[in-house]
DNA sequence: CGCGGCTTTGATGTTCATCAAGTAAAGTGG
DNA sequence: CCACTTTACTTGATGAACATCAAAGCCGCG
């Protein structure tokens, strides 16, 4: 009954861990044939504002920034996605077109499948549907808790949020490049790139953190926490 | 196969046209001995945050705020839910507790079903899956659009957004009852309560809306659309 | 090599929070 | 029902936080 040729990279994939734990081995067979796997590098456009949404697609590997973009040229970064998390945002089963655009930040690669088969599997297999509804929640949620956290702290307090983002939940260490430039943190906060760059200079001449260039090391992890915490 | 006496009140319920479409005959008559209703007063606590989710929970008639109090004695407000909105916020199928706080900001009533009946619902019957998924989809983006709206616009930008809100999304009528006091409005977009009610002077000196107490008259909808889209 | 975008710092003005103080309204207990 | 307390509302004055404008150095890329 194991419909999966063993060369097929859905064999080794951890994604299946996440989505397709509960679909049976035939299933498996369908959504290995229908996947595909795109490839982006750091700059490129993955999904765009107003584009029709054709396919279930989730990240793999890399990094990617959800945003959307305003009548002039400014942009509002909704939030950072890394492995394991969804490209397609959440109008993926509310809307037939994108709200906001996708772009890699660091090279990345998205696993797809055409969304025909995913809600064909969410009618047919109730355990799946209720793991995607479950995914579908967090992820929104996330986004929603977010922009709230934000919303209350001031200036140094969501700088020091976002780092501890960045240091904690997607590279697990003291030390790391940043992946964004100045202005795209900015955006991600909803200031100004010169404030920005003011409140890292202060954390670096209170040595909180170290800069170099696109280089951050956290160094006083206990008050950076505090400013987060209290800011 | 007609499971539900003539006597059940969700015959002519309209919120059967949102989730229900999809159910057999069968199902609605499991769903309508399921459901329950609950009344609330203005004031009234539906939801606290950290309770036990076991309802799925959506408002019938009224209006409800659902917000997040912090360590000390402020709040956020999150979002404004009218009829046919989901009272029971979107952890309902990710966490076993909820995350946010419901309360009643006019009289109210809300009709509950099981946790686990519905969940019944979407194992067994696909298009209901899909139509769930979908209204999920939407009560999250919804939110997300409005944090985001109001992340990038100043005070005024922020009133006239929210005053458009009331008036077109809650009550479609140019004069209106204000749900909420000037310190949950100053709640809803993040801003004091002092700085509220001067945006209020000032939108009435300028002629634009009309205030007596509670109520509130728009009398210059374009300058108003104005404001709320230029910031 | 030079252009454009990113980064950095400083100076200036606007927007907003905070503090203070007073009025109006609404609930509470005798 | 009235005195009392509390909560909501309102305005002004002040300072802090932030955006904007300006200028200069840096870097990558055609």
């Amino acid at each position: 009954m194991n419909n999966i040729p063993l060369s097929c990279s859905c064999n080794g994939c951890l994604l299946r861990t996440l989505f397709f734990e509960n679909v049976t081995q035939e299933e498996l067979g369908i959504i290995c044939s229908a996947k595909f796997e795109l490839s982006y590098k750091k700059g490129d456009t993955i999904v765009r504002e107003g584009d029709t949404i054709a396919n279930f697609m989730y990240l793999k590997e890399g990094l990617i920034k959800i945003f959307k973009t305003d009548n002039d040229n400014s942009s509002q970064i909704i939030s950072i996605a890394k492995p394991m998390d969804f490209v397609s945002t959440l109008t993926v089963f509310s809307d037939s077109h994108y709200h906001y655009s996708v772009t890699a930040i660091e090279d990345s690669t998205v696993c797809c499948i055409s969304l025909d088969v995913i809600k064909g599997l969410v009618t047919n297999n109730g355990k799946f549907a209720l793991n995607i509804l479950s995914k579908i929640s967090i992820a929104s949620d996330n986004i929603i808790k977010l922009r709230l956290d934000l919303g209350k702290k001031q200036l140094r307090g969501r700088i020091a949020y976002i780092l501890l983002y960045f240091s904690q939940y997607i590279y697990n260490k003291m030390e790391f490049e940043l992946p964004v430039s100045r202005k795209e943190f900015a955006e991600l906060i909803g200031m100004t790139t010169e404030n920005v760059i003011r409140a890292f200079s202060e954390l670096r001449k209170d040595k909180i953190i170290k800069i170099n260039g696109k280089t951050i090391e956290i160094i006083n992890f206990e008050m950076l926490k505090k400013i987060s915490d209290l800011g």
